[in-house]
DNA sequence: TGCCTCCATCGTCCATCGACGATAAACGAT
DNA sequence: ATCGTTTATCGTCGATGGACGATGGAGGCA
């Protein structure tokens, strides 16, 4: 597949960008149990929709998937979840090697006037 | 506008969920110093698109962007990547009040044998 | 066996995204 | 005043996303 690190970390970044997606995220968060029709009811979305919410979330690997009997059992993958964070953070902080939060480059910002956009 | 707090949220990661701006903010985080043609000239796509794709960022809150005479200067908005990636970190901890890190209940796992989906 | 519930998948429709080239606007330099 | 450079915006096009209803399969129960 070769799949870059940024695509792999844009794709579970744009699994979480939906607010439904958010919102099935934060019950499970809170639940640590799943059960697809429970989530289905708590969200104003046919089934079908929240259906394809969750194999999203399952594709990006941020949630993981179940089949209990009759019905399916869905949890976050905390780890994962954990992991996407601190990539986040690392986006700031930056340079991982040679020093961290190097000071502003003042001349490049010294030139001419600035006005904000 | 009215804009829910998950909405903010999702805007935000659906910003950063693109390898294309993710190299822009690496970039950027790198640097700490913003001309808008280095980011042309390191990333192999149309000025326009890049210029598009700062657009995103800095209508998200990611960056700010200043005009400089002739050109633009482009900076993180470090602080507000670093709120994000408390969201995003908050997502998995969640349960603000009460106890945090809740035991997973064991009983919503035993009633069948559970096969992976 | 037959029904009912639960859920995943399919097909469709409309909206948005991502890429590009072309153009315009702002500015410095000649 | 004009030209060249730099960047933002417009218009377009194909691809993808998100919503839905309909369909189908798996499993529990009468």
């Amino acid at each position: 597949m070769m799949m870059a690190d940024d695509d792999l970390l844009a794709l579970r970044l744009r699994a979480l960008a939906h607010p439904a997606r958010l919102a099935i995220v934060r019950a499970l968060a809170a639940a640590d149990r799943c059960q697809c029709g429970e989530i289905v009811r708590g969200l104003t979305l046919a089934q079908s929709t929240v259906s394809q919410h969750l194999k999203v979330l399952k594709e990006a690997g941020l949630i993981t998937g179940t089949i209990e009997g009759p019905r399916s059992c869905y949890c976050l993958d905390r780890e994962t979840l954990a992991v996407l964070a601190g990539q986040v953070g690392g986006l700031f902080a930056a340079l991982e090697d040679g020093q961290r939060n190097p000071a502003p480059r003042a001349d490049a910002l010294v030139s001419s006037p600035s006005t904000p956009i």
